[in-house]
DNA sequence: GTTAACAGAATGAATGTTCACTCCGTTTCT
DNA sequence: AGAAACGGAGTGAACATTCATTCTGTTAAC
């Protein structure tokens, strides 16, 4: 018997299904896709585990909805506010903490979209999504080889040397072996700059 | 009363053994650890389930054993002729190639040594080799820093960027992004040296 | 204003499936 | 023949998913 009185907010249908896609994030990042059974994401949800399958249609749903939220979650924070009409060196400036910032904030978020074996579950509107961010990001570093501020070198390279730097500083960082102070940022800016700029 | 050797005896075993392995390899890298069913393993094998268990105490125990000649192959092939002797430039190329080539010719140990998740089963045995690689690495970085041929800059940094980078490329190569061309590896080699040199 | 009836959200025990691991009859060695 | 290795059906546990039931907020009746 409950003698408090319900509080309604909390049991608005939006919300519940808040509560369990975050309930999945954390799962998923801890544990992996295939390691986390659906009645341990309601219990950390707080909900029954039928009332997942009332929002969606399957772990798998579940899992791309989850993924979709996350990317656009990053892909929104670097959008907003991306300084379209400044030079590459502070687009990538603005690229850089925005990730960093996420990593950050969203640290299992973060993970989550850095794990492998994705593609094994993604589906094709999640799979649109991946294709979409990754073409942004080549247009921008292909108008500043235009503009001989970056390396004349294929940008797929420029790209995965800097990218692949910047996920191993945050899994440095998660493993206590770098400590992401201001000025280990600043400086990590700077040395992923140093090494693509023309 | 047996006065045979056994040696054709423990040379099916390890065979056995061996292709157990090589067929855990296979499908961990393929589907995740968690993803992966013993039976699947025994089947692309070629040999009964229950056969797994006559080498390995437990599917745990299994991963760890394949976690470890993974990461020992890589080790052996970057150790077999390092170039302690010859300067830094020479001994990351050792590296870099090294890698690379383990990348190209063990695509499935390179992508299971790079999964997540390998913490949550990895045992203490596993863990020291784990920690003895990176101090390896540290200390050849740490070396050339003193030389004042490298960046001075914390060596975590370095090894992230140039680390990290190399694994996306390697990402980026497997999902056809890039093709690794003498050329390309040349190039990539060059970038990930001029963005840590001094 | 109070109560009864209703709608649909939520639940968690029940279901069928799949898993890691065992056991024992068969095969392969010496 | 005897011993060791093997295979794969068998086992209980754990899984994803379902569904009969309960709960809760809203409305209708008086």
């Amino acid at each position: 018997m409950n003698i408090h009185p319900v509080d309604t907010e909390s049991l608005n249908a939006t919300d519940k299904r808040d509560r369990i896609l975050d309930a999945a994030l954390s799962a998923f990042a801890e544990r992996g896709f295939h390691g986390t059974p659906v009645p341990m994401i309601a219990e950390r949800a707080k909900v029954g585990a039928g009332t997942i399958y009332r929002y969606f249609e399957s772990k798998e749903a579940l899992v791309n909805a989850l993924y979709r939220r996350s990317k656009l979650a990053l892909l929104d924070k670097v959008s907003l506010d991306f300084p379209a009409d400044r030079p590459p060196r502070q687009q990538w400036g603005h690229i850089f903490r925005c990730t960093l910032d996420f990593a950050v904030n969203s640290p299992e978020a973060f993970d989550f979209l850095e794990m492998h074996h994705h593609a094994a579950y993604l589906d094709d509107e999640s799979r649109a999504l991946e294709a979409r961010v990754w073409v942004t990001v080549q247009q921008i570093l292909a108008t500043s080889r235009l503009l001989q501020l970056t390396r004349n070198e294929d940008s797929m390279l420029l790209i995965s040397l800097v990218w692949g730097g910047v996920i191993r500083l945050v899994r440095c960082a998660r493993e206590g072996l770098v400590e992401l102070s201001p000025s280990v940022v600043e400086r990590f800016e700077n040395l992923c700059w140093e090494s693509i700029r023309a």
